[in-house]
DNA sequence: TTAATTAGTTAAACGAGTCAACTTTTAGAG
DNA sequence: CTCTAAAAGTTGACTCGTTTAACTAATTAA
């Protein structure tokens, strides 16, 4: 065995896993999500159905496959932030560094209106970040010590992982997530 | 014809209507919702399945029978509140007066088992709600002359019915309630 | 009375997802 | 190098939610 550490096999899952994802994406786009079956997925990446769902929990993970990880992201920024940081200004760094950047990419824009148009990826893609607000709730609440179904730190996680959904239509993101952030220390206030 | 304006139809599908629900409710409580078919409940409403979805989107929605019309009181509890008093303190008011005693009522002591320990009924219930964000929305935007989709009262409307379902866990239901929306008035302070 | 609506039925089908039994490939131990 | 055991994949049949089409029967309104 050469210095490999992955194997041979880890290597042909990764690339089957990714043939599915790649044909997915593309009838998608083409055809539209409800107009295609994951048997034409399946078809397409030349699988049979069951060796889908063995990479992919359903339909709908078949469109957000680098969606990993987001969970582990959260919970360290609030952990790992510089002393004296406030959680709700680490949070907003993060939100602010990573969020509109990836979404403004223009090979997303077609993705973009493919998820907007689609309820049920809308929905999905909703839960997706709200799935993490047990876990960046706990973080938040073991931040300031308090135990971790904190009822404050929950809503605050909650809260946070709403400013996506929320700020995904408007022009200026960046100007919208500070918007949002500033209810969250400031309270809400009457627009304009 | 005597004095009923409802008509005999409409009466009989009323009934055919609930046979339904009270069917489901009667099964998904004594097996578990996802141990019984829509067939199961449809057979024993004695109607077939295409009758049952005629009168439910689907099987999600043979649980929640009671929740119609929320959408119209919330935007109404928002127009119509009193002069001088805020749009904070009017839902505040509302969620008080209207949730918390709704949910402790002794005989859905079963149903809120049946619904926390089922996710997909967990996630249509906090569907049902975020539902009328936009509507919500709207209306705090117009109580104050901002355009409909403006960007903090969409935020605020979101974060107020996240509510619910946030304080579901809370032993002290309306102190829940309070304490989530003082963060929303006065911004959030960490816990304690 | 008649004509138009509408609730409901049956039978068939579709798509998502699962299951069981079997085949092939790969990894690793002796 | 070989043998074995784990794991990827296949096929085919199946369950379940949901929809469609064609039809029946009851109700309402003219």
């Amino acid at each position: 065995m050469t210095e490999q550490t992955v194997g041979r096999r880890a290597r042909k899952k990764a690339a089957t896993r990714q043939a599915i994802a790649d044909a997915a994406l593309r009838l998608f786009l083409e055809r539209g999500y409800d107009q295609v079956s994951v048997r034409d997925v399946a078809d397409a990446a030349d699988v049979s159905p069951p060796t889908l769902f063995k990479h992919f929990p359903g339909k709908e993970a078949l469109v957000f496959d680098e969606e990993r990880d987001r969970e582990a992201e959260l919970v360290a920024v609030v952990r790992d932030r510089q002393t004296g940081q406030s959680v709700l200004d680490a949070l907003r760094d993060y939100v602010l560094r990573t969020w509109p950047p990836l979404e403004d990419h223009p090979l997303r824009a077609d993705f973009n209106r493919l998820v907007d148009t689609t309820p049920a990826l809308r929905a999905y893609a909703e839960r997706m970040w709200t799935r993490h607000a047990d876990a960046l709730g706990a973080a938040i609440a073991a931040a300031h010590g308090a135990p971790p179904d904190d009822l404050t730190a929950r809503a605050l996680a909650r809260f946070v992982l709403d400013i996506p959904a929320l700020a995904r239509g408007e022009t200026d993101r960046p100007a919208a997530v500070a918007a949002i952030f500033d209810i969250l220390t400031r309270g809400w206030r009457p627009p304009s």
